[in-house]
DNA sequence: GCTATTGTTCTCCATGTGGTGAAGTATTGG
DNA sequence: CCAATACTTCACCACATGGAGAACAATAGC
């Protein structure tokens, strides 16, 4: 199972910025094209256009573009792939608590002897 | 229930890197001191001694000094407070979905009008 | 009390990030 | 064709990040 993620940096990296994460919750609810999502913010459009590029890079969303509006999609798979870390952390934690019981396992073993 | 989280920037921040996830990884298997963690990695105490602060600061660990060693344990319910961010968008593809199924409900009605 | 160990702080440096504004490109509507 | 629209690219800037190495604590062991 390993690593299979397809790169965790640029993802993590994507989201650790409330506008990207705003832009994810908005195409959450469907596709958006970028003026329509970059509306909420006050910010100019080179500097949201890096927002969507960063998180197309991370393949977090996907755009087309059409005529002259680029439109764009949330990639809910590769949010979940995002989140599929987290359980793999979780499967660590299960096995240190296998082993803790193993230890209590020992001790009680170790009552009996004594 | 709003954004209680922790201020994410930070914890996904913290997460877009692969040493620092790597330490986040082995801390699931139980607490270390901080020369311990840095071990396998090539870098320098000082560089790894800011993945440590970085981690901290977005509440991902603890770290508590006794006499001259450092040790640090992995804060989970942290992790899962992050976790939590992707069940808000899930529920977000829900209300999607639900709308989804209201237009279709309409197109339905609209059918039977026809 | 010396000395090794463990961590910490400091300065420095290359690179990345997030923003600006000006100018350019490509459609679309009249 | 002309102008408005919807990006897109460019040059630039302030600041954050991740690394290096040197020097400085502060214990723990002998």
């Amino acid at each position: 199972m390993e690593n299979n993620s397809p790169r965790l940096d640029p993802v993590f990296q994507a989201l650790a910025d409330p506008t990207r994460r705003a832009v994810i919750g908005r195409l959450g609810q469907g596709p958006a094209t970028v003026s329509e999502l970059a509306e909420p913010f006050s910010m100019g459009l080179p500097a949201f256009l890096k927002h969507i590029t960063v998180l197309e890079d991370a393949g977090l969303i996907g755009t087309r573009k059409v005529g002259r509006v680029r439109t764009c999609t949330l990639r809910e798979d590769r949010l979940a792939a995002a989140e599929d870390w987290f359980q793999e952390q979780r499967d660590l934690w299960a096995t240190r608590y296998d082993q803790l019981d193993d230890l209590i396992e020992t001790l009680k073993d170790t009552d009996d002897e004594t």
